[in-house]
RNA sequence: GGGCGGAUAGCUCAGCGGUAGAGCAGCCGCCUUACAAGCGGCGGGUCGCAGGUUCAAUCCCUGUUCCGCCCA
């Protein structure tokens, strides 16, 4: 049996488990094994990015899940991996080029992706090695990247599966461009956010010279592109101008009135201008008119197009806008321009506002997933948890949108499509999808280019739960763990992420990719801020570990994930995991003291034990409340409710095994009571178990200095509650003796008693039964001896109990009898409120017999404790 | 505009139909040889506000006020 140092230091037992753990070995799933199988991916984080908050939460909670079901006996799978990041991994690269003063067009494209690859080699590593510090159990021989070779045939065999069904197809839609980033974006990415703008009220001249429609915009600098001018139909105003021509201002172009339902009256001068290529809702109004969609904006958000003003083409649009309203109000068609906030899309990547614009793109239907996502939500194939988070899955789903999966980026998986001459599309099929057209004899008689676009990385993280295992091809893991079983991440993914997954799953496999999807909340910063490079509130997991041990980390995150709701952070979590990491080491650094045979401190050798060693109250009231803890911890852990479950444990270990059994324990453990030898070993074993999904580090290295044969706890079986008896007499008869040893204490501090003073005490009531026959312990714990009371005497009450002092000396009694006066007031209100409701008819007539019993209970017991205390503090009066 | 979450002790949060809990902070006393990252004791809450349901409501229902988030 090891020693174990006094003070426990984390730094000094976590790298050496760490490093076992994160062995490809170590937690390597069998696909093979009898054992049912139990299987969560990790969502997978950006290649090239670095640890932090989020993922030390998301990942704790993962492996909390996957600890506790591979000790309850599952084949337990905790695939890690990473994600290639598109627009972020290729920002950084031309980031990194532009130090050199390069662009990527100076690489061209097979030159670039080289760099990117060796960025990626490079730094690809870091994420995952700062979770391996976290001790996560995951399979690192199965360890994934998204542009894998398997995981890029999964990603073109979905593809033209999509196309071949019809649902992804080649069409002009107006898409959100991204002018930095030069890509189009999806909805997602795009957030909204209003912005101090202006409304300006332009002139539009009638052709026929008889007046001017007055045209409320934002976007003046897009009047070139306009295609009519719309009113409402019911508008009697304009009714007469239906049909009739306006004049663009600042040109000599005409365009016509038009009536379109979808005007709202009294929005501005209840007129819009129509410019159909540079505003989705525009756009939608073309198509109902049949109007074309010229565009005077290109992809660097600059003015082109013979139709603008020689003056204005080249500039970039915020800066043509203003040149353009100096310019109409020179013309006098400025009429007007106020403040006005400006609802607009800004991209969530480079902050940049995105440019509504017409394009071609690929696009993805995906209402039949959608719908058997939503049947499956409704049956119950997918729970989500926590449940609210349904609902707004369900919203999103029965909403759904059609998905631009392209990507003008080079980084990622370039989109197996070719077009020939004529811009015809020509994708592999099924029978022979590795075959590229341009290799195809078939095709041999057209030139074709492939499309330079990727395709969304979501378009591969969707595929992650099955792409992993091994799809398209039907391998033994797809077989054991897929469809998974729990997806773990953070709500504000759940479009993004595990719609896609759930919607991907279906498509491809037939089935749901995971039955429950468990949401926890963001963590904030301290003020309840997100945390962003640009705020710079982000808080390092890094140095919150190296400061507070990686375990005591893990009960904060484990300990602030209740119920999906955010995480304000607070740093005395972590002081809370540290000292109980720290308790933990010395309540077994005092079980292991103990556990020595054949002889003590005292030299007295096991042979000189008395016979009557048996199992005393606090054995047996220990294994019985260890029992009731596994029950309950287990069943919070079902219920994926990992901060009730580590409450539950840490409650039980501090409260009642270090603060009570431990404690009561004492004298049996100086006489070398071999019950109580096996007793406190059996449960602080029983304990680290329990602890060892939550704090792998700290129980590991404990249980392998108790255990000679330094197994690893991590495949040790999860305890049972039926392996524990419960002893309810036990339970009870315990409770009675500490209620005395407390009502000793009380007295003690209140008459000011040095604490290691023995008293002598004399008990009464119905449960002093239960302290004479627990004297040892009772002693022990209160430091107080039974035996008579005279003269002038004080006391103190508990339930069913009475303790009875003698007053020796000038004691100061003013703070008993304040506290005794003030304890009758309290007593006299409790019974006065039982009987109350005892006189209430309807009470006795519908409340539970249990509840009745109770009542009754606190006037007997409340009663007599109030009698005992008058008549002691009378002596006071 | 629609939806969701929060409002509980000084602070950060659990609890969510039957006498209000934790950690920290505060006060009193302790180096009681496992642990001062600790031990013993104490104080502190009309559970946002207003109605309703119920024998009983912090907990359920309705409305309302602040704070935060999501969708349009």
């Amino acid at each position: 049996m090891n020693e174990l140092p006094t003070k426990y230091e984390p730094s000094s037992v976590e790298s050496s488990w760490a490093e076992l753990w994160a062995k490809p070995g170590t937690f390597r799933a069998d696909a093979t094994s009898s054992k049912p199988a139990f299987t969560i991916v990790i969502p997978p984080p950006n290649v090239t990015g670095s640890l932090h908050l989020g993922h030390a939460l998301d990942n704790t909670i993962i492996d909390v899940l996957t600890r506790f079901k591979r000790m309850a006996g599952f084949e337990a799978l905790y695939l890690p991996g990473t994600d290639h990041a598109g627009i972020s991994t290729q920002v950084l690269v031309e980031k990194e080029l532009a130090l050199e003063g390069l662009h990527k067009s100076d690489l061209g494209r097979e030159k670039f992706l080289d760099r990117v690859w060796a960025f990626k080699e490079k730094n690809g590593g870091t994420i995952l090695k700062q979770l391996t510090r976290l001790g996560v159990s995951a399979d690192w021989s199965r360890e994934r990247f998204t542009m894998d070779a398997g995981l890029s045939k999964a990603v073109r065999r979905t593809f033209i599966e999509y196309v071949a069904k019809g649902m992804a197809y080649r069409g002009e839609k107006i898409v959100n461009w991204d002018p930095v980033a030069q890509t189009v974006l999806s909805d997602l990415e795009v957030d909204r956010e209003d912005r101090q703008g202006k409304m300006y009220t332009l002139a539009y001249q009638l052709e026929d010279g008889s007046g001017a429609m007055n045209v409320a915009t934002v976007r003046p600098e897009t009047i070139f592109a306009d295609q009519a001018v719309a009113v409402h139909p019911e508008d009697t105003r304009f009714s007469s101008m239906v049909g009739k021509k306006v004049r663009i201002p600042l040109t000599n172009r005409l365009i016509p009135i038009i009536a379109d339902s979808s005007v709202e009256m009294d929005f501005g001068t209840g007129c819009l201008k129509i410019t159909p290529a540079h505003d989705p809702t525009d756009f939608e109004i073309g198509l109902r008119h049949n109007l074309a969609t010229p565009s005077v904006i290109d992809k660097f958000a600059k003015l082109v197009s013979d139709l603008v003003p020689e003056e204005f083409r080249g500039m970039e649009r915020f800066a043509a806008r203003k040149a353009v309203v100096k310019a109409l109000e020179a013309s006098g068609a400025l009429l007007e321009a106020k403040d006005y906030k400006v609802s607009m899309g800004i991209s969530e990547r480079t902050k940049e506002p995105v440019e509504p614009m017409v394009m071609t793109q690929w696009w993805c239907k995906m209402e039949k997933p959608a719908k058997q996502v939503l049947d499956a939500l409704e049956d119950g194939r997918i729970k989500i948890v926590p449940e609210r988070y349904t609902k707004v899955n369900r919203d999103w789903l029965e909403n759904i949108r059609e998905w631009a999966i392209g990507r003008q980026l080079w980084w990622g998986h370039q989109i197996p499509a070719w077009y020939d001459a004529e811009g015809k599309v020509y994708v592999p099929d099924l029978e022979n999808p590795d075959l590229d057209c341009d290799q195809d004899p078939r095709y041999a008689h057209l030139t074709l280019t492939r499309d330079p676009d990727v395709f969304d990385t979501w378009f591969s993280s969707a595929l992650w739960n099955f792409s992993t295992m091994g799809y398209p091809d039907q391998t033994e893991d797809l077989a054991k763990f897929y469809p998974n079983d729990v997806l773990v991440t953070g709500y504000d993914i759940l479009f993004f992420w595990v719609a896609r997954m759930q919607m991907s799953g279906f498509e491809f496999t037939g089935q749901a990719p995971f039955h429950t999807v468990m949401l926890h909340g963001l963590y904030l910063d301290a003020k309840g801020q997100k945390m962003s490079k640009s705020k710079n509130n982000g808080i390092d997991p890094l140095e919150l570990m190296d400061k507070y041990g990686v375990d005591g980390c893990r009960f904060a995150w484990a300990y602030l994930s209740t119920g999906g709701q955010d995480i304000k952070h607070d740093e005395r979590r972590y002081e809370m995991g540290r000292n109980f990491a720290n308790k933990l080491w010395n309540a077994s650094r005092f079980a292991m003291m103990n556990l020595e045979t054949g002889h003590s401190e005292n030299g007295m050798s096991l042979s000189a034990a008395p016979a009557s060693f048996g199992v005393t109250l606090a054995d047996a009231w220990i294994v019985s409340r260890l029992s009731e803890t596994i029950a309950t911890a287990t069943a919070q852990l079902e219920a994926y409710d990992l901060g009730a479950a580590i409450r539950t444990i840490y409650s039980f270990t501090w409260d009642d095994f270090c603060d009570w059994y431990i404690e009561a324990a004492k004298p049996a453990l100086k006489s070398q009571n071999p019950v109580t030898q096996a007793t406190i070993k059996r449960v602080l074993e029983a304990i680290l178990k329990l602890l060892h999904p939550f704090m792998p580090f700290i129980t590991s290295e404990i249980y392998a200095a108790l255990n000679p044969k330094h197994q690893q706890l991590a495949f040790e079986p999860f305890p049972r509650a039926d392996e524990f008896a419960v002893d309810n007499a036990s339970l009870e008869e315990f409770e009675k003796v500490k209620n005395a040893i407390t009502a000793v204490r009380v007295l003690r501090n209140e008459l000011m008693i040095p604490p290691m003073q023995v008293l002598t005490v004399a008990v009464d009531g119905i449960n002093a039964g239960a302290v004479s026959k627990n004297l040892e312990t009772f002693t022990g714990l209160a430091k107080a001896e039974l035996g008579s009371v005279s003269g002038k005497i004080i006391n103190s009450v508990a339930p069913g109990l009475e303790v009875l002092l003698a007053l020796e000396g000038l004691i100061d009694t003013s703070e008993y009898v304040t506290r005794g006066k003030k304890k009758v007031v309290e007593l006299e209100k409790q019974v006065q409120q039982a009987k109350g409701k005892l006189s209430n008819e309807n009470f006795v007539k519908n409340a539970p017999e249990d509840v009745l019993f109770e009542e009754r209970r606190r006037i007997e017991d409340f009663g007599m404790q109030l009698e005992r205390l008058q008549k002691v503090l009378a002596q006071f009066a």
